[in-house]
RNA sequence: GGGCCGGUAGCUCAGCUGGUAGAGCAUCGCACUUUUAAUGCGGUGGUCGCGGGUUCGAUUCCCGCCCGGCUCACCA
């Protein structure tokens, strides 16, 4: 018999047990006095003798960490929300009943104690349990306490355990709820409306990318998983609702990496009467103040650099290109305007792809604080306005740091029959064997038919921002559940029915 | 999809040029009524990711596959 089975027999054998002690092994509620966090800041700071001049009886509850029993004794120590508290249990202070429950605690148990606050002889605050009831059993064992749970697959898949074994996963899901927390107050504080737009649409847009498909059934229709928000919203701007945003899931079909998840959050704002200069000012506070918010500073350190979110950089497209050329064969402005020269840098076979190609190529990965990129060759853009000065170029820009895109903004197009012409150079671009090319959507260029006032507007990639906010190197790290292939067999049904047998 | 690395007890990991597997923690038993990596003594626990092949013999060598990580490609 495996180690697991034993263990799963084992404790088989404790459920009956505690319900012969009379006690529930899946209780019901319990009604505490205190959390764990708030016994530990209200009486932190209490000595011993405070503590035993002025009694204070407390109930919490908890899941077992840790367990070291001393013969008619013990020191337990209880989790809850990330926080432990230790509980000492004692043969003469507690009823025997209470006494044979303790005795059949495995770590990992959920448990209420009731007792006072006392500090321990090496000084640590304690509960002096008088009371104890179970709440809830674990059949399998958790991981070990050193090293926690470092199976990376592992704690993917069971992120339920990596929550458990490792506190610091649960400071980086904190952390995420504060940003998403701090850039909803920053907008709603500037009065944008939170609305939410189709997820299943007839047809996709607002990115270059590849969908899902999926099908409703009752309508015997195939509709898109959504890649972006962008076209529903400029709708809303069109009917009036004039600064709308979204936070919620896109969903892309291409690889998965350290920077990419197939669904993944966006945060989508549009402002009506903007260009891609309100929005490159809307940018640096809103990315500032949510460093600030999130993690108490607006500087944080990724992967060994100090990023500065108080101060961001800003370069034209074509001016990074120039700052981060690898050589001292540096190109000058009037070379990078030079469809002639760019052609003999790239084999792309626009002006524009070229320059994109250079700046992929050569400055991307270099951007490590944050930066603001602007000013964009139109082929590449087919939902931004033209430069009135420079039409082959679009107003937009991008935010980039520790060499990932975070945000993209522009100037929203707002003529119906420039935007014809942008989707039917798309159609080419798909017809060519373009799968990312945008598809022409009808009722969006009806919409702009009605008239969209001038207006800016921009995507955050939540899941980025995160990695850039708490550390992390790989998306998987700031989403709960990232999408992974089928585990196979876990055969825990097969091993409990056989318990009951 | 390519390259590299990994998968051994519940967890974290050793395991040499091939000789049928070990440690710590967890778990079980005993002792211990202020410990905190509690301690001391004793025990249980393994389809060595899966399937083939080579060999007298494979965790080890070879081939294929599965899962994961990093990376390149792809990817706004």
């Amino acid at each position: 018999m495996s180690q697991e089975d034993e263990i799963l027999r084992q404790r088989q054998a404790q459920l009956s047990r505690i319900r012969d002690l009379g006690f529930e092994p899946y209780g019901h509620a319990f009604e505490f006095t205190h959390t764990i966090s708030q016994i530990l800041s209200d009486y932190g700071t209490r000595t011993a003798d405070e503590l035993s001049a002025n009694p204070v009886h407390v109930r919490i509850a908890g899941r077992i960490v840790a367990i070291r029993r001393m013969g008619k004794a013990g020191f337990l120590h209880l989790q809850q929300n990330g926080q432990r508290l230790q509980i000492y249990v004692k043969k003469d202070a507690i009823n025997d009943t209470a006494y044979k429950l303790y005795e059949l605690l495995d770590t990992g148990d959920i448990i209420g104690v009731g007792g006072y606050l006392f500090r321990t002889r090496t000084g640590e605050l304690s509960i002096h349990v008088e009371v104890l009831d179970f709440l809830s059993k674990i059949m399998l064992p958790l991981p070990e306490k050193w090293h926690g749970l470092e199976d990376v697959e592992t704690r993917y898949r069971q992120r339920y355990v990596d929550l458990i074994a490792n506190p610091e996963v649960r400071e980086v899901f904190l952390t995420r709820s504060r940003i998403i927390r701090s850039l909803r107050r920053q907008l709603e504080e500037r009065g944008f409306l939170e609305v939410e737009t189709p997820m299943m649409q007839p047809l996709y847009g607002g990115a270059a990318a590849r969908p899902f498909i999926t099908h409703h059934n009752a309508l015997d229709q195939d509709l898109y998983l959504r890649i972006a928000p962008e076209l529903y919203l400029k709708r809303l701007v069109v009917g009036g609702l004039e600064r709308v945003y979204e936070i919620n899931r896109n969903f892309r079909n291409e690889g998965i990496s350290t920077q990419h998840n197939p669904e993944f959050t966006m945060l989508e704002f549009y402002q009506a009467y903007a260009d891609y200069r309100s929005m490159i000012e809307l940018t640096k506070e809103l990315l500032k103040q949510a460093a600030a918010d999130a993690t108490g500073s607006t500087q944080v350190t990724y992967d060994g650099h100090q990023l500065n979110f108080a101060n961001m950089w800003q370069f034209t497209m074509r001016e990074a290109v120039i700052e981060f050329w690898p050589d001292h064969d540096t190109p000058s402005l009037d070379n990078i305007k030079d469809p002639e020269w760019l052609h003999r840098q790239s084999k792309e076979s626009s002006p524009g792809a070229a320059l994109v190609d250079l700046f992929e190529r050569y400055v991307e990965d270099k951007l490590i604080q944050p930066t603001i990129i602007y000013e964009f060759p139109v082929e590449i853009s087919p939902l931004s306005k033209n430069k009135p000065d420079d039409p082959a170029f679009v107003e937009r820009f991008e935010v980039f740091a520790a060499g990932m895109e975070l945000a993209n903004a522009f100037t929203e197009l707002n003529d119906p029959q420039e935007q014809r012409h942008r989707f039917e150079q798309q159609l080419a671009r798909k017809a060519g064997g373009d799968e990312e090319a945008h598809v022409m959507d009808e009722d969006y260029i009806r919409a702009l038919c009605y008239g969209m006032p001038p207006a800016g507007g921009e995507g955050v990639g939540i899941d980025r921002l995160t990695m850039l906010l708490t550390g992390s190197k790989s998306i998987r790290d700031v989403i709960l559940f990232p999408l992974l292939r089928p585990e196979g067999d876990i055969g825990i049904v097969k091993r409990l029915r056989d318990l009951e047998k």
